[in-house]
DNA sequence: CCAGACGTTGTT
DNA sequence: GTCTGG
DNA sequence: CCAGACGTTGTT
DNA sequence: GTCTGG
């Protein structure tokens, strides 16, 4: 399931591939994107779509803080048209959530090994989101998301029990407001398997200070003695 | 009526 | 905000 | 997802 | 063990 991703785009690329205006504020490519970061989703903004910045961890609108957002990254597609969390968001605040690949830690006899997992033609894909808008007591507005799972593929089955609901041709219904509730379900099944790969990564990867290219880096692979300090200077 | 939950994953 | 449980 | 905290009082 | 922060 989607709890680290990455996106190692530029802004540029992004709002080419996801056909919007290319936005005002600046975004750096990520390797480690994780839970409580600003990261961007696309949504329908006046009948049109725009990406804008959001924090990844859905706070619903009746929330006290923003705690409740690290507990909200996921949302289980079997049960969101009912959940109280969700349901409105699913109804009228659907987002897509660039992606070029996730990780998955593989459980191993020499401890957990991390994964990119990622398309087979290297395209950067979405997860099917839900996004929402909250007010903090003193008034602060904050826009959150979540990424939806699903059962795995045949593939990702060997690696973990679930997956992110992975959206290529199929983007536009999502976000559309012309499909009904079912048809907008029927959207988040497992991606075709024979169509996504995975490989490993240095283990270096489960620092969230760390966000660097080398992460993805074969010297890396397994490493664990390296310093987030060293990682900054190193290349 | 009021109070309390509202979520997922993984592990046991 | 809205539903569930007591 | 993983890592790290998990607490209060009083003093600077 | 469970929650918070990143």
């Amino acid at each position: 399931m989607p709890g680290r991703y990455t996106l190692f785009h530029t802004l540029e690329e992004i709002a080419e591939k996801f056909n919007v205006k290319l936005p005002d504020f600046d975004f750096q490519p990520r390797y480690n994107a994780t839970p409580s970061q600003l990261l961007p989703v696309i949504i329908i903004e006046r009948g049109e779509r725009v990406m804008k910045m959001m924090r990844w961890g859905l706070i619903p609108p009746w929330a006290e803080s923003v705690a409740i957002g690290n507990k909200m990254i996921n949302a289980r597609s079997e049960t969101l048209a009912e959940k109280p969390s969700f349901r409105n968001a699913l109804k009228s605040r659907r987002c897509l959530i660039p992606v070029d690949g996730y990780y998955e830690w593989l459980v191993t006899e020499k401890g957990k090994q991390p994964l990119l997992i990622s398309l087979k033609s290297k395209e950067t894909f979405a997860f099917a989101g839900l996004w929402e808008i909250w007010k903090s007591p003193v008034g602060d507005v904050i826009y959150s998301f979540t990424a939806i799972t699903t059962e795995p593929n045949e593939f990702i089955a060997r690696i973990h029990h679930r997956m992110g609901a992975i959206l290529t041709a199929n983007q536009d219904d999502w976000l559309s407001d012309k499909l009904i509730l079912k048809q907008h379900l029927d959207i988040l099944k497992p991606y075709p398997s024979e169509e996504m790969t995975a490989r490993p990564v240095s283990k270096m990867l489960k620092d969230v200070r760390l966000d660097v290219p080398e992460l993805l880096d074969e010297k890396f692979m397994g490493r664990t003695d390296a310093q987030p300090k060293e990682m900054g200077t190193l290349f």
